[in-house]
RNA sequence: GGGCCCGUAGCCGAGCUUGGAUAAGGCACCGGCCUCCGGAGCCGGAGAACAUGGGUUCGAGUCCCAUCGGGCCCGCCA
């Protein structure tokens, strides 16, 4: 397992240590991380140091760089060539052959480069997705499952041993709304998508319900001559309006439920019950509750597998309430000094632990900020949400030592009181080691999306769309293949596509939607990838055989620019697993691949002359094109050899 | 009202964790490139007071404070 920038750093700083010693014995040197000059022609690495040290000894940075480059050049060197002033910095040039040779025969002479293993393995799981089950996958949930997917491929190339889970939020309205509709229609076998259809029927459901409670407020209202009231709830009610006529429109079963929701007195009354019945676990309540979601998860299931992101495990939340798991969690809870009855619900003071412990510290939180209560159990002893993930969060840690939890940021807050429980109940140590990996929202254009009202676009339709506009372009430019291969190869390049839009922006920045963005084939696309490996390939295979390197001749800026790329990937790696930016990755593969295109175009490779330049042109290609592979693969993106 | 996050060319966006040289790319726009390994490509051009105002520093897009604009949260919802 290699590294081989780590080696060239090293020495670096051996040789700006000795120089420096040599020429001031009682110097203290700072850490310097060694970066990169703006061009490849300065160097390949380069050192502040003296910007630094300068001042602080009385001398000219300037001066004191000459005076340090001088004496590296006169040291003896393997992988460094020479050492340069330039500003005060002093830029590090690498010994073409040897620091070559090392990057390429380390790139090649590993299917796994670049995955750098971890001297301290740990159980890592990661939650990921956990979209509520009535609501087809769209693409805001999309960027939940996708990032979560490459969290968990990357911890698991680090060496980790990693299990991905799926929480299943069965217990709430939302789903006894479903079951409620379902049961209005005789229950029928779904017809087509089975997740898709039961989020129509949620939706329709759940928009009747409400502009039957709005008509009655309106009444009210209007009777008690309230007119800001009145304008205020007609305006709610056209929202309705305008998403029950784009439901009635696209669904079939809208005349039908909306028919039969007319005889029913109070809808709202018959979700609640089925609600708390599910939650006392009456059999009837929860066979048809259980049936409809797993149909949900199983539509879940057949989607994300296409995208190949899989889960270990599938946790119910229903599970946890009737295996006396939530109960236990907030009777602990109980028993600690930090809660007390309100009009008969239990309550947690979040704020007084926080202060009691130190936690506002600890985790950085503002100190004026007073976190608000959490209430852990209702008046009537039904369950909450936060209590449940808290009596959840205990089970993880049962399995595994550290949690990511890929959560949008709009759980912060309950988030932040689920760590803040743990620490009342004593076990600081796991809130600490549960991390919420927050995202940010996809908007459409124009309207928010909303399950609640129906309107999204689909994780499916999104990659039907980039499928099929692959394929549009494989045939286009490859006819000679086969009908199915150039299926295949429009699968793979048109989720790539969508995965990698997803994966390469901040997971902190809203997204506004845009299929020309999600479907762009260009630069900065997994495409763009996906067509310079398969450049790579296309040179390897057509190569007639393989000359002895000679590394010494890999001159051009071009190619020096591509191996000390190549020899940058472990540490992009290891950087995108500290820290969980999987867009590391994805940012280095597109400059990886746009450098090897420029490559590409301006020199030879096979009938570069003399054979030893083709040679050793030819451990470029072929480290580049492992690099690519890994790159894309360890973010669930795939790298044909054709497309 | 309080808290968290975001604000970089017409548009999209990297860089901010760990301050350092000329602020990367892409789209759109303009001009070139298939006698040579795949044009989903390459080369060149034009386009930026890094939201605003202070501060720290030899040095700030990056750190600190304030202001403005946008998103999210502050439920006995999930």
């Amino acid at each position: 397992m290699s590294n081989p920038l780590s080696q060239l750093r090293a020495e670096c700083r051996r040789l700006l240590e000795e120089a420096l010693k040599g020429l001031y014995p009682d110097i203290e040197l700072p850490e310097d991380r060694l970066s990169r000059p703006p061009t490849i022609e300065m160097g390949e690495l380069s050192s502040s140091l003296c910007l630094q040290l300068g001042p602080r000894i009385g001398l000219n940075p300037i001066d004191l760089a000459k005076r340090v480059a001088k004496e590296i050049n006169a040291a003896s060197k393997r992988l460094v060539a020479s050492a340069e002033e330039k500003n005060g910095y002093i830029n590090f040039q690498a010994d073409i052959r040897n620091f070559s040779k090392l990057v390429l025969e380390a790139a090649t002479g590993d299917e796994e480069y670049g995955f750098l293993k971890t001297d301290s393995p740990e159980r890592v799981m990661v939650e990921h997705t956990s979209a509520n089950p009535i609501r087809p996958l769209h693409i805001g949930t999309a960027r939940n499952s996708v990032l979560g997917d490459a969290l968990a491929r990357i911890q698991r190339k680090r060496g980790h041993s990693v299990e991905v889970h799926f929480y299943v939020d069965d217990m709430g309205r939302q789903v006894a709304t479903a079951t409620y509709g379902w049961r209005l229609l005789g229950k029928p076998e779904p017809s087509g998508r089975a997740d898709e259809w039961f989020g129509e029927i949620y939706a329709i459901v759940n928009v009747l319900k409400e502009v039957k409670r709005l008509k009655r407020e309106l009444e009210e209202a209007k009777e008690r001559g309230d007119d800001e009231r009145v304008w205020r709830i007609n305006r709610e009610l056209d929202k309705y309006a305008s998403a029950a006529n784009e439901l009635r429109e696209r669904s079939p079963l809208f005349d039908e439920l909306n028919e039969r929701m007319k005889s029913e007195p109070d809808p709202e009354v018959g979700i609640m019950k089925l609600n708390t019945e599910y939650e006392r676990g009456v059999p009837e309540a929860k066979r048809d509750v259980r049936r409809l979601v797993e149909y949900c998860v199983r539509g879940f299931e057949e989607v994300l597998g296409e995208l190949d992101i899989r889960f270990d495990f599938w946790d119910y939340e229903g599970d946890l309430v009737w295996s006396g798991a939530v109960e236990e969690a907030i009777e602990a809870l109980r028993r600690t000094p930090y809660t007390s009855y309100e009009d008969g619900a239990l309550i947690l003071d979040c704020e007084a632990v926080a202060r009691a412990l130190g936690l506002k510290e600890r985790w950085g939180i503002n100190p004026s900020y007073e976190i608000p209560r959490l209430v852990l159990m209702r008046a009537d002893g039904t369950t909450l949400y936060t209590p449940r993930d808290i009596a959840y969060s205990i089970q993880k840690f049962n399995r595994v030592d550290r949690v990511i939890n890929v959560i949008g940021c709009d759980q912060s807050l309950a988030q932040l009181q689920l760590r803040i429980a743990l620490a009342a109940m004593g076990r600081l140590e796991l809130a600490d080691r549960q991390i919420h990996y927050a995202y940010e929202f996809v908007r459409l254009p124009e309207v928010k999306m909303s399950g609640r009202l129906g309107r999204y676009v689909t994780l499916r339709e999104l990659l039907e769309r980039a499928v099929s506009l692959a394929y549009e372009e494989v045939s286009k430019r490859s006819p000679n293949l086969t009908e199915d291969e150039m299926r295949n190869i429009a699968r793979r390049v048109g989720h790539g596509a969508v995965k990698y839009t997803l994966l390469s922006l901040d997971p902190m920045k809203v997204v506004v939607f845009d299929w020309n963005k999600a479907l762009n084939f260009e630069m900065n696309s997994a495409p763009f990838i996906q067509y310079s490996h398969a450049r790579a390939c296309n040179i390897l295979k057509r190569a007639p055989s393989r000359p002895e390197p000679d590394y010494s001749l890999l001159k051009d800026a071009r190619e020096r620019e591509l191996v000390l790329l190549i020899a940058q990937f472990p540490e992009v790696f290891l950087e995108a697993c500290e820290s969980l930016r999987p867009s590391e990755i994805s940012s280095y593969a597109n400059i990886l691949a746009d450098r090897f295109n420029a490559f590409y175009a301006a020199l030879p490779v096979i009938k570069a002359e003399p054979p030893g330049l083709a040679g050793a042109r030819l451990m470029l290609v072929d480290s580049v094109r492992i690099v690519l592979r890994n790159a894309l693969s360890v973010l669930g993106i795939e790298a044909p050899e054709r497309m």
